[in-house]
RNA sequence: GGGCGAAUGGCGGAACUGGUAGACGCGCACGACUCAAAAUCGUGUUUCGCAAGAAGUGAGAGUUCGAUUCUCUCUUCGCCCA
């Protein structure tokens, strides 16, 4: 018997794919778009199992879609700037461009011989001058809306390798790469005042209902908005200043105020910039990094200062003023009331320093002697030792309450705050788009003119030496720009930048003289299925959605507002981890096993591995298959039927070995089928009404999981196609409408398995570039006979296939009669039936 | 600490708006083919029970004629934020 070759059916197609240019995607208005797009790559190296996962998902959609009759477009491109490829230049001693490129080919290869439905005209890569000169060119817009600024701000900063670290560079508070204790530097940097868009990014959330919740959830807190009050504190002891402004989310617990906290970089802080201590202060807050979490987990320290503060709802009341480490210039005012008792960060500090623990909250269920003891208080309850504020409900009243009296008494001013902080862009590296600015002598901000763009990166560069590589570019440096003298700005934009608007240029790619056509984006956009891992659910996703509103603002000819109408985030490619026994990953490849529970080495078949849990895939626990193997020994229709069967594309999915081998399996046996078909053509005569009923609702079922992703079920269906076609064919007749049912079948499965689809319909002589979804007759979808399912008092007793026609009082009068169900009844008395049309009958007796 | 989600056979998982729990696959067992093995094909496979039957979707309660599905409490795990 002839097997299934699938290296010459896979690659037969995809030739054919190529030369007739299959995927290639033309604006038609006539016809209904679908625009689906994966998450693109960064060019690694070579593909792993999670690009596999990816992008067979986008694919089989894709293909799906263009059954159905849409105008898809799908297409692909490179995420190519980033640090990788820079250490790996620094390593191997070569160009960043040179690794990027070599990296981008390999690729692409591997994702051609997955079959991918790709329309690679439209191919795109971020390092590119092509592509970055028309980023320089939206910067520049940006810039005159007023949408970039530029202001001093802390960076990590690795005092050993002399280089700024980006946040997931910093492990532990330490470089990544020296291991020396990170510290926060002031430079100038750029910024994108994403902030501007706080309250639409958050309103918007609730317009994309093809989203999941996890992700909009995610971003609404990220968002952070919170509702409060902005306080004037005024102060004693210092000349120059009388007061300071204070943002808070519970001013209802002002009587609780032991101490007012400080930023570092507070505008105050310039009176003490002599003072030796606070130098040394200000020196040891340096220490702890910039991120949220590092600032939450340093201990709390604080500088006193000479001042008092007053409470504004209690003259009386003066407490110390310090500077404190986990105040942040750059969230509200960089001030904070400190009220020890009901949070848990000032209680803290308050511990520390000695000051006071006044509780003004007790829960519902204390009395008003409630103290605040080994914690803060933080939950709800009923306001106490307040004086006027007593006795209102925490927080439901309390909160309103205590901001009207403030307001009143012209203390402080309702306000709404957002966590969201603006979009530092600005990074000290090479590899990544050069920001199109320079600066005069006087260090006057200036564009570079249009003309002058791109902005190119020079390609003869010292990556060895520590520091940007770009400020080191004296002859790049230097610039004349309208006969002035200028210097160039050296950081170069956050990678992120380039994959914010990555989806509007695939709409034309091939315009060279802006970054996209009106009347392209008009057409394609929004994407309609974004699909990607939910890693991305916060940065990369709202820098997207920021983008597509800072573009379309005061711009009428652009009315989008949101880049992606659906999201779909996968589940990630897991694998056992193995490890010998002096605690080295091992390579799955490396070892193996007879029994599936004990592991041993391969090259020492004596030594047992030890097995460790199912983990992510990742290079550095080795855990890791490598697509371009199992592609060559399966093929890739396998590959993508079994990356799609195993589990529910959202979660997580076990890469197994025999689960591979299986969808093998059953190619070749589907294969053998197809043969058979293909060899009895002449066994058809009258017309099977099963054969008819049967394909129309598995083709139902089929269209319904595919529109709902639920592709493990459609793996599922494809089972029982196979299983229900094999036994028709082991029938003497098989039907006049076998193989108009067989062959739409053929074409039901054509998204999953591309390659396989054509080549068995080739063979039964159907056009394979004609083929469309076929049309469900709604009228085999109904069935005349169902099953009753009868139960006791709720217990199922018995099923009765029954004409559907058939009226209750009949068929209940039959049921009771029936001796299985009768047994049950006998003497006892029936209180009530239930009776569900077509579905059940239950009686209820009394026991 | 807060938010979100999940928990179903030996394993991955299925079950539409509450209505036959365990689809489909893996694994396993037995059988056929074979001198034998592999491959392939067939049959079976939630648990207990010879059977009739009973129990059963993390634990406990509740709503309901009926709960994997809805509500509450708890346990464990995962993700995100801190």
């Amino acid at each position: 018997m002839e097997r299934y070759n699938f290296k010459l059916v896979e690659k037969k197609w995809q030739k054919y794919w190529l030369d007739n240019k299959t995927f290639k995607s033309n604006k038609d208005k006539d016809k209904e778009k679908f625009y689906c797009l994966e998450m693109f790559p960064y060019p690694s190296g070579k593909i792993h199992m999670g690009h596999v996962r990816n992008y067979t998902l986008g694919d089989v959609l894709s293909r799906y879609k263009t059954l159905k009759g849409y105008n898809v477009l799908h297409p692909m491109g490179w995420d190519s700037f980033g640090l990788p490829a820079e250490n790996a230049a620094k390593q191997n001693n070569l160009n960043p461009k040179d690794w990027t490129e070599k990296n981008i080919q390999t690729m692409k290869n591997q994702l051609k011989m997955l079959g991918l439905s790709i329309d690679w005209d439209r191919e795109i890569s971020t390092c590119s001058s092509e592509y970055y000169k028309h980023q320089q060119k939206i910067f520049l817009d940006l810039y005159d809306k007023g949408l970039v600024y530029r202001k001093e701000s802390y960076v990590n900063w690795d005092p050993i390798d002399k280089t700024v670290l980006a946040n997931e560079q910093v492990i532990d508070g330490k470089g990544w790469r020296s291991g020396a204790v990170v510290e926060r530097k002031k430079l100038n940097q750029w910024f994108f005042k994403i902030s501007h868009f706080s309250e639409n990014l958050l309103k918007d959330l609730d317009n994309l209902d093809n989203w999941p919740d996890k992700v909009k959830t995610m971003q609404k807190n990220w968002i952070g908005k919170s509702f409060g009050c902005e306080i004037d504190f005024q102060i004693e002891g210092f000349k120059d200043i009388r007061s300071i402004k204070c943002y808070t989310t519970r001013p209802d617990t002002l009587f609780g105020f032991s101490f007012l906290a400080l930023s570092v970089d507070h505008p105050l802080s310039k009176y003490y910039e002599t003072n030796k201590d606070f130098i040394e202060f200000k020196n040891e807050c340096s220490k702890t990094g910039t991120t949220e979490e590092s600032i939450a987990q340093a201990t709390k320290i604080g500088f006193k200062t000479e001042l008092t503060a007053i409470n504004p709802l209690d003259n009386k009341s003066k407490v110390p003023v310090y500077f404190a480490n986990f105040v942040l210039m750059d969230y509200g005012f960089g001030a904070v009331f400190g009220c020890p008792a009901h949070d848990q960060r000032d209680f803290d500090f308050a511990k520390k320093y000695n000051l006071e623990i006044k509780t003004v909250v007790k829960p519902d269920n204390e009395t008003d002697e409630f103290k605040v003891d080994e914690e803060a208080y933080t939950g709800s309850g009923i306001i106490i030792n307040s004086e006027f504020l007593n006795g209102l409900k925490v927080p439901e009243k309390s909160i309103d309450e205590t901001i009207k009296i403030l307001e009143n008494k012209n203390l402080g001013k309702r306000k709404t705050n957002f966590r969201l902080k603006d979009w530092g862009i600005s990074r000290q590296r090479y590899w990544g788009c050069p920001i199109p600015i320079a600066y005069d002598e006087n260090y006057n901000v200036i564009k570079i003119p249009e003309k002058d763009l791109p902005v190119e990166l020079p390609s003869n560069i010292d990556l060895i030496t520590n520091g940007n590589p770009l400020n080191a570019q004296q002859e790049w440096k230097q610039i004349t720009i309208n006969g002035k003298k200028c210097v160039r700005e050296t950081d170069t934009l956050d990678t992120f930048v380039d994959s914010s608007w990555y989806f509007l240029r695939f709409c034309s790619a091939k315009v060279n003289n802006k970054p996209f056509n009106i009347d392209d984006i008009d057409y394609w956009m929004p994407v309609d299925q974004y699909i990607g891992g939910v890693e991305h659910a916060i940065l990369h996703l709202l820098y997207s959605r920021f983008f597509m509103k800072a573009i379309s603002l005061n711009n009428e000819k652009i009315r989008l507002q949101e880049p992606f109408k659906g999201l779909f985030t996968q589940g990630m490619v897991c694998h056992e981890t193995y490890k010998d026994e002096n605690n080295n990953w091992l390579f799955p490849e490396d070892v193996s096993t007879k029994d599936g529970k004990n592991f041993y080495l391969n090259n020492n078949p004596s030594k047992k591995v030890i097995v460790g849990p199912s983990e992510s895939m990742s290079k550095s626990k080795k855990n890791t298959i490598d697509p371009e193997k199992i592609i060559s020994m399966y093929g890739a229709d396998a590959v993508r039927l079994f990356i799609l069967s195993d589990s529910p594309p959202e979660k997580d999915i076990q890469w197994s070995d025999t689960g591979i081998s299986a969808s093998f399996k059953f190619l070749q046996k589907f294969w053998i089928l197809n043969k058979k078909i293909l060899e009895n053509q002449n066994k058809f005569s009258i017309f099977d009404e099963d054969l008819e009923k049967f394909s129309n609702q598995i083709i139902e079922k089929l269209e319904k999981d595919l529109d709902r992703f639920g592709f493990n079920v459609v793996i599922a269906s494809i089972h029982k196609i196979y299983s229900f076609y094999s036994q028709q064919t082991n029938k003497k007749d098989w039907g006049s409408n076998f193989f108009e049912n067989y062959t739409n079948i053929l074409k039901v499965i054509n998204p999953i398995l591309p390659h396989f689809s054509n080549e068995c319909l080739e063979k039964l002589k159907q056009k394979v570039s004609e083929i469309r979804w076929p049309k469900v007759n709604k009228k085999y979808l109904e069935e005349e006979i169902v099953n009753i399912v009868t139960q006791v008092n709720g217990k199922k007793r018995k099923v009765f296939p029954v004409s559907k026609v058939l009226n209750k009082e009949t068929l209940v009068k039959d049921i009771k009669n029936d001796p299985q169900i009768k047994k049950y009844l006998d003497n006892k008395e029936i209180i009530k039936t239930i009776y569900v049309e077509n579905k059940l009958i239950n009686f209820i007796i009394k026991e």
